[in-house]
DNA sequence: CCATATAGTATGCTTCACAGATCATCTTGT
DNA sequence: ACAAGATGATCTGTGAAGCATACTATATGG
């Protein structure tokens, strides 16, 4: 409802604008992913209302639940975060009573992450809350397509790109994030101020 | 090569965690796209090398090029992006002598972008990579889920979780946008400094 | 037993995006 | 036609998010 009514003024001198952006955009990848990953984000973000770590706190949440996460290093390279970001994560979510570091006993510089009670309860209710947004996020596509669907992110985000086969499964998201460019120096080169 | 040889640290009494982990992750939706998004962005990155406004000025780029932007604004609301973030990512494509902000006729406020021939030229090669980039990213489908995948999020991107038509197809950015908390607040609460 | 590597944390800084204000222009009501 | 409000673009300030770096504690290898 921002702007609905500019629409070239008067229908004066250029009507394919419209329907030339609308499919041109349409075709790039990386506009539909962003899209597609910003209406998720949005959507997760609604969902688990006010959890500490938003969706990323979900994850590791999760992640804990499931129990035996290996060290916070190591989750942190599953979830694609900066380690260092890991640790006020955890500390926001360890304050909010969810989850709790407790000391590896075969390596006294890790700590495991454990779920507390209520953070396991929370995340029941946060499970459903979540998988409705995703099925509303999904709608537009039908049953098989959001099976395929489903199935495609799993077999891009699980494989990703990496060539040989590494030794522990677990080493995909590091694959993923040597990937990056290591910090590009700038992109947006100038900007006054 | 970070951290490929803790785990569990002589298999002591946890056996469960790296598979546990990695088969739990990859069932999350949220985490498959954040690893792909991640990873699109990633090449799309390494692809465009320097272009001005990283992968988002491409899209700007690529929208000037064919032609008729009916605004800052528009385009902003398509790529999901600030208005205010589009015109310093404006600033920098225009500086860079890539496209070029002329007046709108119609309206005397707007701005119309045009692409350079320099940036149509630049265009040319940097869909060259980009597409390689997305080829190598979608390696893991094969042909016909290579194709399903890209009209799902096709179709969930153009569609996204509106329920009403809108009158403008072009609107559905903006219904995006507006779907997002309109800027919640902490989430990560505390940060002693 | 010392050197090096790693897990986690703390700190400083850069960057980025959003909010709010501003200016110019368009639109609408009277 | 003129005043009043809406809209496009820009500027400025502020705050947050993340990163690199440094530091401590522990583990491992020679």
């Amino acid at each position: 409802m921002i702007g609905a009514m500019h629409d070239t003024a008067g229908g004066s001198d250029l009507p394919v604008e419209a329907a030339s952006c609308q499919e041109a955009l349409a075709d790039d990848l990386g506009w539909g992913l962003g899209m597609v990953f910003r209406a998720y984000v949005a959507a997760a973000h609604a969902a688990i209302a006010d959890l500490p770590g938003g969706p990323r706190g979900y994850q590791v949440l999760a992640a804990a639940a499931r129990g035996a996460v290996v060290s916070q290093l190591a989750l942190a390279q599953h979830l694609g975060v900066d380690r260092t970001v890991m640790t006020y994560l955890l500390d926001d979510l360890e304050a909010a009573g969810l989850v709790q570091r407790v000391p590896d006993p075969a390596d006294r510089r890790a700590r495991r992450l454990v779920a507390t009670t209520r953070g396991t309860a929370l995340l029941v209710s946060l499970d459903d809350r979540l998988r409705a947004a995703e099925a509303r996020l999904l709608a537009p596509l039908d049953g098989a397509a959001r099976d395929a669907f489903r199935a495609h992110v799993r077999a891009l985000a699980t494989q990703g790109d990496i060539a040989e086969p590494p030794d522990s499964p677990c080493e995909l998201a590091e694959h993923a994030a040597a990937e990056l460019p290591r910090r590009r120096p700038a992109t947006r080169s100038a900007r006054a101020r």
